[in-house]
DNA sequence: TTGACACATTCCCATATAGGAATATACTAG
DNA sequence: CTAGTATATTCCTATATGGGAATGTGTCAA
């Protein structure tokens, strides 16, 4: 199989900066015509119409015709699973100091918890 | 230009399901060699070496060699950029129904704010 | 109707996959 | 040295891209 497409879900799609850009443009909740995003990004026209239609396949976004525009408007919680995903990992870099001591103090405790499991573990124990 | 190298950065490289299932190995914060990984994920070996081998280039993990192995460890502070971005636009389904009062009462001020200025606008303005 | 405007779509193409299969490489035990 | 173990790398291929250029489509205004 080859990559997956952009369309297949938020995680493929957010991947280009691009489409993050057009995203950054919309976080005001509010509806923002192709014109504008293209306008405020200084992209290509053609460029802001695909991007949009990847967002919107993917529900990131939604449209609305108003006379011979197209109102494009942030439909933010399709990001919920990438946040969802990524806050697990938070804890690696807040409290970055406090963390890491008390990271080492919890191994530290656990291999001792472990000492007589461990030696027969030899070469098949975790490290 | 095609779409960007997977190990081009963070957002790249998670865009792929299994390498989120690899992380999700490292989470632990502990190393862990490849053929365990491979065991717990029932994934074919060289798709593991591949996919650690992208998170490796992008920095989301680091290995080290001890004997035969190779034990790869998370260094999740890699993910923070992806977890900054998409945190930006929590707020849209947090407190999801005060949140839409809050948004709308928001709205109300600045519209009546900028009545004047609004009227002049005319079709120029933002929906 | 006609022209202009706002967007979307189509073509073309260089590039980069991800997966499977096969093979190479690095160590280690005997 | 030799065989076996643990990983990495190489080949191959179908597929999808993102950008630029050109063109199509729908709508409004006169």
């Amino acid at each position: 199989m080859a990559r997956a497409a952009t369309t297949t879900d938020a995680f493929n799609a957010i991947a280009e900066p691009r489409r993050r850009a057009i995203i950054g443009v919309l976080v005001d909740g509010r509806a923002h015509a192709v014109g504008e995003v293209v306008e405020r990004l200084r992209m290509p026209q053609p460029a802001v119409s695909k991007h949009l239609g990847v967002l919107r396949k993917v529900g990131i976004v939604s449209v609305s015709r108003h006379g011979r525009r197209r109102l494009y408007r942030l439909n933010a919680k399709e990001l919920k699973p990438v946040h969802d995903w990524v806050k697990t990992y938070e804890r690696f870099w807040t409290h970055q100091l406090d963390r890491i001591k008390e990271q080492a103090e919890r191994k530290m405790a656990e291999r001792s918890t472990r000492e007589t499991k461990r030696s027969k573990e030899k070469e098949e124990g975790r490290w």
